[in-house]
DNA sequence: ACGCTAATAACGACACTGTGTATTATCGTT
DNA sequence: AACGATAATACACAGTGTCGTTATTAGCGT
């Protein structure tokens, strides 16, 4: 049912951060056995505390999906976002924002 | 419970790819009103639907998550990434050109 | 062996998913 | 106005699975 290499990005994730089961479920509030059964994948959050773990542990969607996802745009994207986001983040903004208007001008022509 | 802004996103992609919910729930094997729920924030599916979705939809996971996440300059620049591959080729390169060069100049520094 | 921490297990209440069916809203077309 | 196509909404309902509580086990260092 639930595809277990979600809950194997979870805990990778934690543990780059350096966080254990313990301090990771009190920092957003829930309980120890719960991260686990997730990293297990026993069991899958539902919206509100799939947010609060992806923020929690300060990553993104992808990161944790990239393992189920088929069509992912990652060759293109996650060459220019992986290049980027090893950039200062005023240098990322800048460009993100330069980005923006690009595509907006691009679209009203 | 549900943030709005993920069925937002998800009723977006769907009429990118000029699907109504019945050709789209045809075709993964869902209800039409179950998508419906889903881009209302009604409802909010669970892992496999999840991914599902997501595949079906042949997008990121933070194409669809972008709105809330807050450690994802990744999911800004996946955003952007989506739309410049909806513009013209030349545009398109154009745009990725820029980008190349803005990364470079400020690696540089 | 003993502490201490991390990880797993069993149990249960109840919240929510997801289907079925049916009705209503909205919009463009004729 | 009437119509068809798309989408929103309203139920009821079975079943699944989340998430907390509590208790148990595994690892690791001393």
């Amino acid at each position: 049912m639930i595809d277990k290499r979600i809950g194997r990005r979870f805990k990778q994730r934690r543990e780059e951060l350096g966080l254990t089961q313990d301090a990771l479920s009190e920092k957003l509030g829930l309980t120890t056995n719960y991260i686990s059964t997730i990293e297990r994948g026993a069991s899958f959050p539902r919206c509100e505390k799939l947010i609060l773990l992806l923020n929690g542990l300060e990553t993104s969607a992808d990161a944790i999906f990239c393992d189920v996802l088929t069509h992912s745009t990652k060759a293109k994207a996650s060459i220019l976002s992986e290049q980027i986001s090893s950039l200062p983040n005023e240098e990322q903004q800048r460009i993100l924002d330069m980005v923006e208007l690009m595509v907006k001008q691009a679209k009203s022509k």
